[in-house]
DNA sequence: GTCTATAAATAGATAGAC
DNA sequence: GTCTATCTATTTATAGAC
């Protein structure tokens, strides 16, 4: 795509957070670009001139979550480390990614949801490079004799999502929703993480 | 409420189902009430006449949903078992509802990705049911010098995640998304059921 | 209880001035 | 690149006949 410079620049950065802010809090049916354009504080047509189309937009947003989660969990599958501290990592990188860009796990769970009719061709590469530098994380365990034998893609869910769950969790209560009676709410993604890393760590280890 | 009969109750019922698939696949605010209509094979003032608004009609069916789970949970939380097999019940019970209610995990992927906007307080009750029926299980396991010191609710996402996930992916498959290549495709929810209830109880268990 | 017809608001998208 | 004005389609919801 064509580099722009300057006024231009700015205008699509804007347009591309608001976008995000808005796909993540009403999904893409029900996001409305009139709204977009408000939180960008951009004119309507602006969006238009920039992506084309509302669809457009979203496409966008979409490749940028999955190239930066594929693209980080990539570094972790093929750098050094234990099996365990490959595990901490992969784990580790996808709360930081999650943290970083609160937008992530409501787009996830949304596209989940619909079955992803969003997804063009480059999109579902992206999503297959994710899962195959998972599987890569795991293969490497049971070579070593580190990991029983478990499948990767089931493993994989094993730990996204309730990664996804926390985050989106987070973010509503943000909004409303009060833990019940007798159950304390997690104190924060420090200890989340290290949850699920104890957790991936016990389903993944031999014995 | 009141108890319809006859051709009220059938147009009812009907209406329901029609919704549940419909907000399943859309999310709330873009469903649309002509489509629910058209799905019901019933005429749209119909649906409110028997449930008001659109909103009246998704209210009954978070209801119904979190009711069914809720009461399948606290039978388990309260009956005979060993800490084990209670945790091997509450996954089998989830993955049961999941099966034969499959507008559930959609609807709970997109009501936890818009910060369940839609829940009404008894609703609100009925999930926070669902937690204590699930911590009151755990808890029995650690009185019971078997599970390790876990947070409830934590567990409770690690499970119900993944459960949540692996159903809508399996009905986002019968539309698109092919698995990438070396990446075997999970053999069924039996298998699914088996994977959780052994990482469950690794999560859970001492030493 | 069930239908038709329609009101009233809002959506995505575009044309054209500047 | 940025703006205003507007077109067209669709939305939730209701009024009123039967």
């Amino acid at each position: 795509m064509a580099r722009p410079r300057g006024q231009a620049r700015l205008s699509r950065a804007q347009i591309f957070g608001a976008a995000a802010a808005e796909f993540a809090d009403c999904g893409f049916d029900a996001a409305g670009v009139d709204r977009i354009a408000a939180r960008a504080r951009v004119n309507k047509a602006m969006i238009y001139y920039h992506f084309g189309s509302k669809r457009g937009l979203y496409v966008e947003v979409l490749r940028d979550m999955f190239h930066a989660v594929g693209a980080r969990l990539r570094v972790v599958a093929d750098g050094p480390g234990s099996p365990r501290e490959k595990v901490d990592a992969w784990i580790a990188a996808v709360v930081a990614e999650a943290a970083a860009h609160p937008w992530i796990p409501p787009i996830m769970l949304r596209e989940l949801a619909a079955g992803a009719p969003n997804l063009d061709k480059e999109s579902v590469g992206m999503v297959n490079a994710v899962l195959a530098a998972v599987a890569d994380i795991i293969k490497d365990g049971q070579k070593a004799g580190v990991f029983r034998p478990v499948d990767p893609l089931l493993a994989y869910f094993t730990v996204m999502a309730p990664v996804m769950f926390f985050f989106a969790r987070q973010r509503a209560l943000e909004r409303r929703l009060t833990p019940g009676p007798g159950i304390a709410a997690p104190r924060g993604q420090e200890v989340f993480a290290r949850h699920m890393q104890e957790s991936a760590w016990r389903m993944l280890r031999k014995d």
